[in-house]
DNA sequence: TGACAAACATACCGACTGGTCGGTAATGTT
DNA sequence: AACATTACCGACCAGTCGGTATGTTTGTCA
């Protein structure tokens, strides 16, 4: 949908300009980064930038695409984890990838997508629709799994799949925002500890181990 | 410790150009807003906000100790329920005044600090600690009152009140994300619910009514 | 080899950015 | 009345913004 052939030829400047304002974005948000430090980062000249995208707002519409398709393969495809049989097991490996992500430089496991909506909500249309999209897909793919956890164990309330997949992204959400803020991820972690806990409350197992 | 005397003379032009400046950043993130536009906004020339700010960095500064006040008074002081003696029924009406909140147009509810330090945790040392301030103020008042509940009551876990504050707030901050993607506070609302039901379980109590 | 279009580069535009500066009006203080 | 201080104004600056116009290289197919 978003390029006009499904085989890139060359990987070249489109993507690079994209891998370049992911990098970009999630760290100074995008208002603050130019369309001069997108090219800049990419080793790419302005003018094919201006090939490539029509306007700045576009490269955000394809960052987001590609940051979903990226997420994607990155969290439900290549992990091993992804082939427990077991849904609520699966779930729970889930969790525990994301608190796995919660290391290291703040830059490293922030949200694209969920930094630009924030900025762009009320301005841009386009970017707002590409970043629900985005976490939308996520959260759909999620409710599967939840779905399944639900049919086979039950859980405590009768709490729907979708609305818990979107309380998950909005903790992990939220730990970015507050990881950003302590300038440590130790308080976001904690705090997906806590969902973790909810989770396995609301199936009614008790601790682990 | 931000303004040289306690009381505020006239609340003109300072105070103006903060109130611009909460409601602007809310709308379009801190990067997007404009001196200028704050201004305008304001009703005040740019020379006035420069003789008040010696940047617009330093402006973000006050604003986000404004924003703690407003906050702290606003949720901490001036509701009736603050005075609800039992400190667990008080945090869950805490948690059901957030939830009220959750209404209307999305710059209504909105978070000034989580909105800035997304931006500019990388770029100002200055905007992220005084956005961590203004966090980690709001959560630290909180976890007086989870402290409590757990002298009280136990909780379910040995989880640390401090540590269920953070994560409160990562719920309310992801939430903000959540409902600026989706155009609308319905899945915000819900996240807070399934929040609410988590600390009821925390504190072993059953559903509500 | 030549034709032609896609892929890229260079130079540049007007609008706007954060910030400066010289000046003025009001408000104490003595 | 004289003076100092604060609050405020509006013109202005150098630099940067997103975006455009135009030129040059590269790949493809005849």
């Amino acid at each position: 949908m978003s390029s006009r052939n499904a085989s890139a030829p060359r990987p070249s400047a489109r993507s690079k300009l994209i891998d370049a304002a992911h990098l970009l974005v999630r760290r100074q948000g995008y208002a603050a980064t130019s369309v001069d430090q997108i090219c800049a980062a990419a080793g790419v000249s302005k003018g094919a930038f201006f090939h490539h995208f029509a306007s700045k707002e576009e490269l955000g519409v394809a960052a987001a695409e590609q940051w979903t398709a990226r997420a994607d393969e990155l969290i439900f495809t290549l992990p091993p984890w992804v082939r427990i049989e077991d849904p609520l097991e699966r779930l729970l490996a889930h969790i525990d990838f994301r608190l796995f992500m919660l290391e290291g430089p703040t830059e490293g496991f922030t949200c694209f997508v969920g930094t630009m909506v924030q900025e762009s909500f009320a301005s841009s249309e386009a970017l707002r629709a590409a970043s629900d999209a985005s976490i939308s897909a996520y959260c759909e793919r999620l409710a599967v799994d939840i779905e399944a956890a639900i049919a086979r164990y039950g859980n405590h309330d009768d709490v729907s799949a979708i609305s818990l997949a979107y309380h998950i992204q909005a903790v992990l959400q939220g730990g970015f925002i507050i990881a950003k803020a302590r300038n440590s991820p130790k308080e976001a972690r904690d705090s997906v500890l806590h969902l973790k806990r909810y989770i396995k409350m609301l199936f009614d197992r008790g601790e682990p181990r």
